[in-house]
DNA sequence: TCAGGATTCAAACGTTCGTTTGAAACCAAC
DNA sequence: GTTGGTTTCAAACGAACGTTTGAATCCTGA
């Protein structure tokens, strides 16, 4: 082994803690995993929470930098037009998806960072919370200058649905077995293909919440509720 | 208490299990919500797990059973004629989120089974797998059918990204909280909201992916967007 | 009324959890 | 070569886990 042992526990957590979760995986797996004595990793982190939270903040941190650094880019270029949503889009869910294309451990860790969205533990998301802050803001700031005719419900709606398409896209397999035999080691189609998605669902007309409105008279569907 | 001690202990646990995940729930946090003796979960499900699947088993059975009723029911008016897709979305995407709306017990287990889906326990996978086979050949064949122009890998991955944006949707606030304060009280306006989201990725342009996969000549739905 | 299966209950089973401990091993600086 | 701080290690801690047990209690049909 050639990292150092902190190093290694935190390789193996990674690992581990997307396979079983976060209140499943035990000490005991990630030490013998990362070869390591079981009491180092209350040595060198304190406790198990504070080493889950290392493992999220050591490539969370960049995740999160890459996304804001990759928003000036466009914006510098834009110099002060509001940015096309195509952009925006591109620099915080391209950016996600092109880390959950690296082999080199971050694909790991953003199947473990969108299985967390779902599960939500306490300490986890008051971290995740603080830790998104800034680029949050920064990208509602962005598409309300880009879309101003969308209202604000509605596109942190549709942002939202947003993450949760990237979720699934980057767990992959998992949970696609579901629908059949697919192929996910390409990531650039997966890129262009989350993209196109992405993108037509950001666009898409703006939904009638009147129920006036929505009571469209087409012809009759069967037992259909009103909605 | 009204309803029995296995009614009981189903609500508690479809509760806790989408609190706390599937391995972090323990048998005595549900006992004690259902006002059981610890040892009934054994007596009447015969272990924890067995419990679990019978969590899922009586939902999901009955939601799987609505979709295709809906599908039955398109298909009839359809007289042969392919769908429009927004019907098939309809049919399997409205019903899954109606069901969610439901404030009696329906919600809580679709927020449960939108976190089931990252969260690959091995025996839960393959027990939805089996729950889910004919219902997705169903949809699969009726959405092949309708929408016959885009490849069959294109379609499975938009399927995909689609369920994670209901599972996202589902979820709601617990993860929403991110964002910003935002109001989820109301499901007409949600299922809108997805509806409207979920048509627009489905329609989106295809993505332009390498030649060696869009060598099949595709009837011109205006490929467009160089990735 | 009473026998007998169905259900509940308190208690304990062995196992595994996260954490702690104190000594051994390592390793650069003097 | 010795020192002093850092890291590793085997062992054990109390707590909590899923499960089992056997007796107490409930409930129904004869």
């Amino acid at each position: 082994m050639e990292p150092d042992t902190r190093s290694r526990i935190l390789d193996a957590a990674e690992k581990l803690l997307v396979q079983h979760g976060l209140e499943a995986t035990t000490l005991r797996m990630i030490t013998a995993a990362a070869q390591a004595n079981l009491a180092a990793v209350n040595y060198h982190f304190g406790s198990k929470e504070a080493l889950i939270e290392a493992v999220f903040r050591r490539r969370l941190t960049w995740l999160n930098e890459q996304r804001i650094a990759a928003l000036d880019a466009f914006e510098a270029e834009a110099k002060g037009a509001p940015l096309k949503p195509r952009q925006i889009v591109e620099a915080f869910f391209g950016v996600a998806i092109r880390m959950a294309a690296d082999r080199n451990g971050g694909q790991t860790f953003m199947r473990l960072l969108g299985r967390t969205y779902t599960e939500p533990t306490d300490f986890v998301r008051t971290f995740l919370a603080e830790e998104y802050a800034e680029v949050i803001a920064r990208f509602k700031a962005a598409f309300f200058k880009a879309l101003p005719d969308v209202p604000q419900e509605e596109f942190l709606w549709r942002f939202h649905f947003m993450m949760g398409a990237l979720s699934y896209a980057i767990s992959g397999a998992d949970a696609l077995r579901l629908l059949g035999p697919i192929d996910d080691s390409d990531p650039d189609a997966l890129y262009a293909r989350l993209m196109s998605f992405l993108i037509g669902g950001l666009r898409a007309p703006l939904p009638a919440l009147l129920p006036a409105i929505q009571s469209r008279p087409v012809r009759k569907p069967r037992a259909k509720r009103a909605a």
